[in-house]
DNA sequence: CGGCAGCTTGACTACGGTCAATGACCGTGG
DNA sequence: CCACGGTCATTGACCGTAGTCAAGCTGCCG
């Protein structure tokens, strides 16, 4: 049980991924955050059919954003990253539509839904980022109902590859060219639409050809512009975005 | 060339679907209302890769939201209706990330960029809103989602279907048990990562079947009920949300 | 050391893609 | 008025990507 991190001190609002804060919505921010909540490997941050009272920026950890549809499938909506912000839709639509469950131990910083109003009444630049936080997510998702409708299997685990490796690269968690990837191989494929086994054979070719290798819990992408290429994506780095 | 239709007179914000306006908001959006745009079929509404000066809400009319992919290939990313707000993406991260094409003539309200940040210091009401249209627009792609990604194309053809009737039976476009549908079956196809070949045997099969019907521009859907079990859809209804 | 979760591989199957041809409908112009 | 060309819907034959089933493997934790 670590103390709870004071905004000013936060690592991740400096990383280059994110729009800086000023002064003065960042002394907001520490009276909007309410606290931290760490969550289990395993745990559910949020769940598929309840409500909840708060809204939670990552700060650290990993997670998978998923639904579970009437014949028990499983689909993948989004992996979760440190700066993601987790409950919104519950937040402004009243139940949670998934669920998002943990994947490393993870840590919450704590926003209480009832002053978000607040945050549109007197801080019309924050609540702007959060609109603008949803427009991105929104874009993000789109990418995905492309790459699920358009791209075949070995694409499309590039494509998830380059992804999480752009978005852990931005994090500046890369070290000795990996990144962690704390992700089974079952996420990947609920993520992708491919059953487990297909996906694990389109990984071991990816490894074979020299392009990208996952190895004890952690990302290696040996040729990323191949990689890129196979993905369908360009090389350029993704954009910044505002954390809450 | 009709005479610009007043907020105070609009049709579409008093359907059930919308939550209602107060007074106050009303006032507003007529001032926010820059003017009216009318797109024939076929026309761009937004064009991916290009910025936009504006946000639209559609008055009238029906079109396609799509991407357009490296190798030329096109996946609809969601079907727009009366009342869906267009161009959120682009107003605020710059540049379009899709393209929005016509299918019917449309009617749009144009709101001019430059004036959102007013409602978000001067309206928080209203912004708030648009945050939950945002939110909603999100739920949606991540239906969309799971459902290219776990449905098989039988289940993904009637998803689509009982969706767009939904919509239309809230917007009350419904007359005589059937509602406009004037998307091609290619649409329906690259929205839903189909063969155009394939999409129509599914829709062959549930004509046949007794489900559904596509007649003239119209869809009929004859048996709603057992349509929405195929769909791996409950029958409950939508959710309202805001309009802009 | 045993058990379980997750990864890997092989053999077979099937859903949906591709290619190709035909048909229905419509607007245009000779 | 009809011939022509275009777009979209429909159907058939064939094929290939990815799913399913099943078995073994590896590594970790109790």
């Amino acid at each position: 049980m670590t103390a709870v991190t004071d905004c000013l001190d936060c690592p991740l609002r400096r990383r280059p991924l994110f729009v800086p804060m000023t002064e003065d919505e960042l002394a907001f921010q520490r009276r909007f955050k309410a606290g931290e909540l760490q969550i289990p490997i395993g745990g559910e941050i949020l769940t598929q059919g309840q409500g909840s009272g708060s809204l939670f920026t990552v700060l650290s950890g990993m997670a998978v954003r998923s639904v579970l549809m009437e014949d028990g499938r499983r689909q993948v909506i989004s992996f979760v990253f440190p700066g993601d912000l987790i409950g919104l839709q519950s937040g402004l639509m009243g139940e949670a539509r998934h669920t998002v469950t943990a994947v490393t131990e993870v840590v919450l910083c704590v926003f209480p839904r009832n002053r978000v109003w607040d945050l549109f009444t007197s801080h019309p630049g924050r609540a702007y980022d959060l609109t603008w936080i949803a427009a991105v997510e929104e874009h993000f998702l789109g990418e995905t109902v492309a790459t699920l409708g358009q791209r075949d299997a070995t694409q499309r685990v590039a494509w998830a590859l380059v992804r999480i490796w752009r978005r852990l690269v931005a994090l500046r968690m890369e070290t000795d060219g990996t990144v962690p990837f704390p992700f089974r191989q079952q996420d990947l494929s609920d993520a992708l639409g491919l059953s487990v086994v297909h996906t694990n054979r389109v990984i071991v070719a990816l490894r074979r050809e020299g392009l990208a290798e996952i190895l004890g819990r952690r990302l290696a992408i040996h040729d990323y512009a191949r990689l890129c290429n196979v993905a369908g994506l360009d090389m350029e780095k993704d954009d910044v975005r505002p954390i809450l």
